[in-house]
DNA sequence: CTGAAAGCGCTAACAC
DNA sequence: GTGTTAGCGCTTTCAG
């Protein structure tokens, strides 16, 4: 039933020695075939519907042709957007992606990690913030583990020491939200934070809070989960708190978050933006369905994979890229100065 | 400087066989080692900072412990939450998961069928809807030759012929849409069916318009791309011909079309629902913070992707499992009977 | 319970 | 240009 088709098979079926059937077949650098024995060769393949085994290859050649891609969690836009543009720019180079997901766990982390040197990755790329002070020596062990084996290494988002990254310019994002939102004439804000101890999250609530100077205040500074769920609750409580009467716009670290607080407000029977002005970050997709259109500032998700699949794939060293995010006004921070 | 650490390195340290080795590390089956030898084999692989190699297990076993995943296209919502589901599954399994995309390309799904071959891969899950007509002779053939090989395949989303399959019930769940937006007291319909030959599509158009029978009536049944933009133009057009003013719901094959429909209604100053009720299929995730919520019919993403690999993993034969698909009605088709 | 040795399917020196 | 042959790192009979 399982009756495997070996190259000695169709070397034998073409009548040629095992060494130039794989010649003929994956047509080696250095020597060549007789173009007529190549056809010999193509010929019995065919005929027998050999398919060369990867696995063989990867061995006899020392190395796979597999990019690892590690995400928290595919099913997020963000991360399936990144997805999309490593698995297109791998495929490109003829590189299959083994795709393992963290559950943002960090331990689980550094064992997908094991887990690539073990399958022998040509390389791989690792998406996903990380918390600030968390323990990661078993990551960096791993990391540095994989790098020893000469596999390629690139991470997305935030710089890894001793990685190659591409660091999305979250500071820089969320200071021209701060002067966009000023220009159009908002001074009190709240700050859905995010998790304190997310780097993504601390660099955009700095970034937002730095570039404001004293041109604008802070109400408000909530941390919060980095979720739907997170930015709904801390909404909720900042109505109770009587703080949200006292604030032009509501800044999220996040879109989904400041979609949840869209929802909340909406329960609350506030409209956005004519009771509460809201801001969120990423620019994922599907906002494009909300109403009203949300004000965002947005990350670049495929030019991120695109980039990260291609520093796996050069040389190594220390670099870390940075892509720039854009702010696009929506109709959820209106014009002031009109009024 | 890529020094790797192998099975005999590890052996020698440890002053056994490379045969104990092996066996104390991986604990085969049949034969066990004193307990004693054991831990001198794992002290000296820690030591060693040893590592298997996947590729050279996957050729000494005869198999690999990848699991091919199949999809369209990774960021579409509806994909990457069935790709989360599979990824979690096949990681229970202790499978890996090779993620590939077919860009709708029947050609492309075929090649990409033959690289899992090629992969030795475990066991192949196919999600994605195929055309009615499609000349999948390609396919087909990469498919028997595939199970030939002993690989379990599990399609989902539509049966294909000859594969364990696990398919959604499109007509099933388009008629429970159509007895509720009955009862809700619509009578006056617009469809927009998606393209002609898409089977998906196809199901729900037919399953709706069948369930409808005489109590209801169909104003137009269009053809569209099955996408937001499709949705969209498709709207835009049924309100220059003037259907839509002669219409009480306008039903989408899925949700996304209803997505661009409902920004059409709204460019043309269409009020949702109260000029025009909206209707989707496919419950994605991120309807949850379109306003109204749309009336949709919920498919279980994450059970097919579970069900898949069970499938996929199971004995093969034909099976046609079919999962159920649930209304769910929203704000956007409101009850017209209390009017 | 342990070891020696024969492959798994392919590539890459190395000869001819 | 083509063929021979020695491995790649591991598992697994088969002897002991």
């Amino acid at each position: 039933m399982v009756q495997r088709v070996t190259l000695s098979d169709v070397a034998r079926e073409a009548g040629v020695s095992l060494a130039t059937a794989s010649r003929a077949i994956n047509g080696s650098a250095d020597r060549s075939v007789r173009p007529e024995l190549v056809e010999r060769v193509t010929e019995a393949a065919a005929r027998l519907q050999y398919t060369p085994d990867a696995t063989a290859q990867a061995m006899a050649r020392g190395r796979t042709t597999t990019l690892g891609l590690l995400v928290h969690d595919i099913a997020d836009p963000y991360f399936s957007a990144i997805a999309a543009a490593v698995v297109r720019t791998a495929e490109a180079e003829g590189l299959q992606v083994s795709l393992a997901t963290t559950q943002n766990d960090p331990a689980r982390e550094a064992q997908l990690i094991d887990l690539m040197r073990r399958q022998r990755a040509r390389a791989v790329v690792i998406a996903g913030g990380r918390s600030a002070g968390e323990r990661s020596d078993a990551l960096a062990e791993s990391l540095a583990a994989l790098g020893r084996q000469g596999v390629g290494i690139a991470a997305i988002g935030q710089p890894v020491p001793g990685v190659a990254s591409v660091a999305v310019d979250n500071r820089g994002g969320a200071a021209a939200l701060a002067a966009s939102l000023l220009d159009l004439g908002y001074r009190r804000f709240a700050v859905l934070g995010g998790p304190t101890d997310r780097v993504t999250a601390r660099d955009r609530r700095e970034g937002f809070l730095d570039a404001l100077g004293d041109r604008g205040s802070v109400a408000s500074s909530v941390e919060t989960a980095f979720t739907w769920e997170g930015g709904h609750r801390a909404l909720l409580r900042l109505a109770q708190d009587g703080v949200l009467a006292d604030v032009d716009a509501v800044v999220a670290t996040n879109d989904v978050m400041a979609l949840g607080a869209l929802a909340a407000a909406r329960e609350l029977g506030l409209g956005v933006p004519q009771d509460v002005a809201l801001a969120g970050f990423g620019g994922i997709s599907t906002l494009r369905d909300v109403v009203p259109t949300l004000t965002t500032v947005t990350v670049p998700m495929d030019e991120l994979g695109v980039r990260a699949v291609r520093l796996a794939l050069g040389d190594q060293g220390d670099v870390v890229e940075s892509v720039g995010c854009d702010v696009v006004i929506g109709g959820s921070t209106p014009d002031l100065r009109g009024a």
